[in-house]
RNA sequence: GGAUGCUUAGCUCAGCGGGAGAGCAUCGCCCUUACAAGGCGGGGGUCACAGGUUCGAACCCUGUAGCAUCCACCA
């Protein structure tokens, strides 16, 4: 027997690792349907919050209805390395110590980062734990374990040796702070104050100047030209002359070239190859060098003269008092621009001319969009996020993977000693003759082969013969680039398909002013504080059924406990079907022929209910599936049947509550599993565990339309007594007369409106008297004694009619109407007669009512 | 500059071609033996604005405005 309260801490109490224990999340029985999908694998670096909740509640979710469907699934769980985020965190605990990486050396200090990623692996299976997923812990993996390196130097050597992968000397964005290099995507631009330079230049041999702006003058000692558009006549008669570079004294070519914009700034614009992307462009077109003026702390080098090691922001501020003083500055402008940062240590990127290794990504992503119109594609949900996809494979540039880093998949390319050349290869090469290559690859580089690799790739294993393509993948539109999209290339590309049929991409969680939630603001929601208060189930229910797919939410206090109040209500009703069934009640098939009106009014609504829910939940519409129930819960059930049970609770009646409760209790399980486990486990019959049992049926043997109409009937009569009683003062529990014309509607329902209304008296008679008021249902009217006067008897039916009339209009209007009947469904037809028949109906009972009245 | 989403009840949001919905808040009545973390009954909306398509538009199309996000550029 259920406790009088739901208690989720009790309820929740050695539940996960029952589950765990009995091997109910482990897959591979080979006699169902194989279904699969991945964890997006957390990073090592921090504590669960409220992100990884949205990630992987879903999953579970699906993953928990797919096996109640009878379906093999395999739910890979998994952590990521993380590289630039932990060896941060790594670096960040060292420093505390008074210890920086070079101290200890590459060898321990990888020694060091495996032992953050141990202590927060174990903090992450807890948090798993808590919130309820069951994953498959028998194939749990780790990017950096050895299959996943496996994969790893096979893909780098392929794609090498097929051209795909080449190392160059580029513009590429730099970290100072961290000191790697990072991919555009991995940078974050946001609008930042800052200062416009208007430097005068002086033209060689000409008594004149011309004003050139600049945001960054420090960069000013790697510049090669000034440059015009061609067109620009203010500056047609010097094109061709040298101007002086006022930073370090040099000529400087003045050019013309159409990439100038005539419009911005004073028209004339420095080149600075080394540490600009388009004047790196420009350069290259025009044969100059490119000069480097800052080392990898983003501090000034030799070519500075004076400021020599000095910080870049120094030497623009020093540099800018020289220039001010020697009368070279024209005027400082304040502007807002746009400004890149580190998305991990947030410090201005610097552009930077560096060598690194790119992934050539055009012929890849050309085979994404070759595959997204073939039938192999990845279906989104929303279908919107797919042009995320698209826009992105069809623009994006090289993809810079190497990073000056530690921590992470070291790059398998090797150095000979003797001559430099380059040699990539899969096995180590002799230490003696190679040099293997100093950095490791972007985190996203192996993230992109988890689905393959994580199945076995790319050795020929069961799991990837049975299990892969995966089924689905959830996940949030902010890391489609990042993670979906390198998935699919790389998947395409080495397996030949798509990592995964469907993609279900869904939105942000805010806070509850509907900012992201930050460190820096301090808004995060800690989902420990949010289960220890309301219980990782109303979590689970509120974080899936409160918005819909590709939405942001706000988190709401509010709705969490509206989630669990639903949540204790099941939790009750399941309560008082047990009180009722008794302890010697032994569970049986309903017997068809014993069910009474409502019995068969319930069984009917349950029918369409298991049908409604099972359409949502094939279509991971979480928040429409779990609204159904809801309403099914509340107004049918719990309101409706359940109440009236209390009356007519004969033999087939225990057996209808049971097989209801039941039902209920399943299909909320896959949301809220630790609630619904607790109440299946205290009904009178059940196996082990509720992961034993199967999804609902529909029951289509079990649906009585007519007897849904009379509970519909029956609803609404009680409803508008009760309605009748509050609003003309009488008290709710007060005695009326009631008399059903011309005859009762169904058998048994006089002890449903006694109980419910407190009828005094309930008559059948043909004919209804006067002064009370009338109700009409459609071939049964209602009539309630009361005193009420004649005229507003008289004013409330004209009211009542004159509504009806409407109805009836509209009704015939549009069953009149040859486009309508030529284009409406035919069961929207079906539909608008039978109401407008129902309406003619009620409109004629209440006409008559009328006259009588006089 | 380009793209996407949002604008519906006081608040937070569903609905996205066939009669405006939920939760919370609000008002009134109830401690009815499953649940007071409750029950019952009510009030509350020209579905941002303007055009158009349709027999029919909150829903589709076009445009406008406001808010939000993403991408690109920014000497």
């Amino acid at each position: 027997m259920l406790d009088k309260r739901y208690d989720h801490l009790q309820v929740e109490e050695g539940k996960y690792e029952k589950w765990k224990e009995g091997g109910y999340f482990t897959a591979g029985d080979k006699s169902k349907q194989p279904f699969s999908l991945v964890i997006p694998p957390p990073n090592v670096t921090g504590k669960l919050h409220l992100g990884h909740v949205m990630d992987t509640i879903p999953d579970d979710i699906i993953a928990r209805y797919k096996r109640m469907k009878g379906f093999d699934v395999l739910w890979v769980p998994g952590v990521d390395h993380a590289g630039i985020a932990t060896q941060a965190k790594v670096e960040e605990r060292l420093r505390k110590q008074g210890i920086s990486r070079y101290d200890l050396g590459r060898e321990k200090f990888l020694e060091k980062a495996f032992e953050w990623k141990e202590e927060y692996s174990a903090t992450i299976h807890k948090q798993w734990a808590s919130i309820g997923l069951s994953v498959d812990y028998t194939r749990e993996r780790f990017t950096l374990d050895e299959g996943l390196q496996k994969a790893v130097k096979r893909v780098f050597k392929t794609l090498y040796d097929e051209g795909l992968i080449y190392r160059g000397e580029r513009i590429i964005n730099w970290d100072p702070e961290l000191r790697t290099a990072l991919s555009n995507i991995e940078v974050v631009h946001s609008d930042d104050e800052g200062e416009f330079f208007y430097f005068l230049y002086d033209v060689v041999g000409e008594d004149k100047q011309i004003v050139v702006a600049t945001t960054r003058p420090e960069t000013m000692f790697g510049d090669v030209a000034v440059f015009v558009n061609p067109k620009d006549k203010r500056f047609a008669d010097l094109v061709g002359k040298k101007v002086i570079n006022p930073a370090n004294g040099q000529e400087l070519p003045l050019m013309a070239d159409p990439y100038v914009d005539i419009s911005f700034g004073t028209g004339a614009m420095k080149c600075t190859p080394a540490h600009d992307p388009n004047d790196f462009n420009l350069a290259k077109k025009y044969g100059f060098p490119f000069i480097k003026v800052l080392d990898e702390s983003a501090k000034m080098n030799e070519l500075a003269g004076e400021y020599k090691g000095m910080d870049r922001y120094e030497c623009r501020k020093a540099l800018v008092e020289r220039i001010k003083e020697q009368g070279h500055l024209q005027k400082i402008e304040k502007i807002v621009h746009s400004v890149g940062h580190s998305e991990r240590s947030g410090a201005v990127v610097e552009p930077m001319l560096s060598k690194q290794w790119f992934v050539k990504m055009r012929p890849l992503a050309e085979a994404v969009l070759a595959s997204q119109k073939s039938a192999g594609k990845v279906d989104f949900i929303p279908k919107r996020f797919e042009k995320v996809l698209l826009r992105w494979m069809a623009s994006c540039d090289d993809w810079c993977i190497s990073r000056q880093l530690w921590w992470g998949h070291r790059i398998p390319a090797y150095y000979s000693k003797e001559d430099g050349s380059v040699v990539v290869s899969e096995t180590p090469l002799d230490p003696a003759l190679y040099d293997q290559d100093e950095d490791v690859l972007d985190t996203w580089f192996s993230s992109g082969l988890w689905p393959f690799a994580t199945l076995g790739w790319p050795d020929k294993t069961p799991d990837f013969d049975r299990y892969f393509p995966t089924s689905v993948l959830v996940t949030g539109y902010d890391i489609i680039f990042f993670w979906v999209s390198r998935m699919v290339f790389q998947s395409l590309h080495f397996t030949g398909k798509s990592p995964f049929k469907q993609v279900v991409i869904h939105g942000l969680i805010r806070d509850e002013q509907g900012r992201k939630m930050s460190k820096s603001l301090g808004n995060g929601i800690d989902p420990i504080d949010v289960i220890a208060k309301y219980g990782v189930d109303a979590l689970r229910y509120f974080i899936t059924t409160n918005s819909t797919p590709g939405q942001d939410m706000r988190y709401s206090d509010e709705k969490l406990s509206a989630s669990a109040n639903y949540l204790n209500k099941i939790w009750n009703a399941c309560r008082y079907v047990e009180l009722t069934l008794g302890e010697d009640y032994q569970p049986k098939d309903i017997d068809k022929k014993g069910l009474n009106t409502l019995d068969q009014y319930i069984l009917t609504r349950l029918s369409k209910t298991i049908a409604a829910v099972e359409k949502k939940m094939d279509a991971y519409q979480f928040g429409a599936a779990s609204s159904i129930l809801y309403d099914f819960v509340y107004d049918d059930f719990c309101s409706f049947y359940l109440e009236m049970s209390k009356v007519s609770g004969d033999g087939a009646t225990k057996d209808v509550l049971f097989h209801v409760i039941k039902s209920i209790i399943l299909l909320i399980y896959p949301y809220c599993p630790f609630i619904a486990e607790e109440m299946y486990l205290s009904l009178p019959k059940h196996q082990n565990s509720i992961m034993e049992e199967s999804y609902p049926e529909e029951m289509k043997g079990y649906r009585f339309p007519s007897s849904e109409k009379k509970g519909n009937i029956l609803k609404q009569m009680i409803k508008d007594v009760r309605s009748y009683k509050s609003e003309t003062g009488l008290a709710p529990n007060e005695a009326v007369k009631l008399i059903l014309s011309p005859k009762l509607p169904f058998k048994g329902i006089e002890a449903y409106l006694t109980r419910f209304l407190f009828a005094k008296s309930i008559e059948e008679a043909p004919e209804l008297p006067e002064g009370g008021r009338i109700y009409n249902y459609g071939g049964v009217s209602l009539f309630v004694e009361h005193e009420e006067d004649k005229g507003t008897a008289k004013a409330r039916l004209n009211e009542e009619i004159t509504r009806l009339e409407a109805e009836v209009a509209r009704g015939e209007k549009m069953l009149s109407n040859p486009g309508f009947l030529a284009k409406a469904p035919k069961e929207k037809i079906k539909l608008e007669q039978d109401k407008l028949s129902l309406n003619k109906q009620k409109l004629a009972e209440a006409k008559a009512q009328l006259a009588k009245l006089g």
